[in-house]
DNA sequence: ACTGAAATGTCAAGGCC
DNA sequence: GGCCTTGACATTTCAGT
């Protein structure tokens, strides 16, 4: 698929802000109201847009405490690799999960109430997975930028 | 503010697709379509809900290379750190940049088209930056699992 | 891509536990 | 304080051009 000056303004505005109604966007694009519908609904049955979602303040939800954990895996037959890889996309307070080049295997984004929590985690749900080798953990002192917003 | 479990439920519902409608979820909430409408208006007044957004499905628009790149700076003080901040948060392939904890400064996610585009970031956006000591890049392989839901 | 109209949704008002 | 029902108004969605 293909995207026009218009489709990429769009794109940009509804990953701002998806409760802009489709007036508002005709207005912006200088379109009418059931060109926006159109093009939106293109966009969607192509997958361009996935899904569209509410964002949650994790601080209003108790969950302000971020850490990164690189994770190190004993072995790396094809089973312990799956095996890991869905264990882990179950845990919750794993909110991301890549598997990376370089010295670690994967890198997991955890979020939790508070240091407790996290040890917690650590102890019971993480190091549970089988043929985890080493991990290492770094704390989020500050978030400087957190955007869902891809440039098109 | 505190949350009973209808709240909880709303925010996961709202946090897995936000363009459902008060009607539909009255039905999974077993509650009136204005008790839902109520609802949904504390949380984002209290901003609970912070926003709204559509999410852009990566491999679409061609930007399906992510990267982490782990940044330390050379010299730390206020100055350095404001400005580092800030040139970083305006660059538009880094999606996220966190202050951390541990043997690097800061973790960037980046987001660009390829190899080639990534090096263009690193020489021509990055690392014109002042005061860069050294970055260690890791490139994501697979991204397991990438979820914007917080559970409450 | 636009106009126009039906279907559907949002949201405010008033009343009831 | 939180819930419900009702009704006005706005938006979405679709046909016809």
């Amino acid at each position: 698929m293909t995207f026009d000056a218009i489709d990429k303004k769009l794109i940009s505005f509804l990953q701002e802000d998806s409760k802009q109604t489709n007036k508002e966007l005709s207005n912006k694009l200088n379109l009418s109201v059931t060109a926006v519908y159109e093009r939106i609904k293109k966009l969607e049955k192509e997958n361009v847009i996935n899904k569209y979602v509410a964002l949650v303040n994790k601080e209003k939800v108790d969950k302000a405490f971020v850490a990164f954990c690189h994770v190190k895996l004993t072995r790396h037959s094809q089973d312990y690799v799956v095996k890991f890889e869905k264990e882990v996309a179950n845990i919750n307070e794993v909110l991301e999960c890549y598997h990376l080049s370089g010295d670690y295997d994967y890198l997991l984004k955890v979020l939790v109430k508070d240091m407790v929590a996290f040890r917690e985690f650590m102890v019971k749900k993480l190091t549970n997975i089988d043929h985890i080798g080493s991990t290492h953990s770094m704390f989020v002192i500050n978030e400087v930028k957190h955007s869902t917003v891809i440039n098109v």
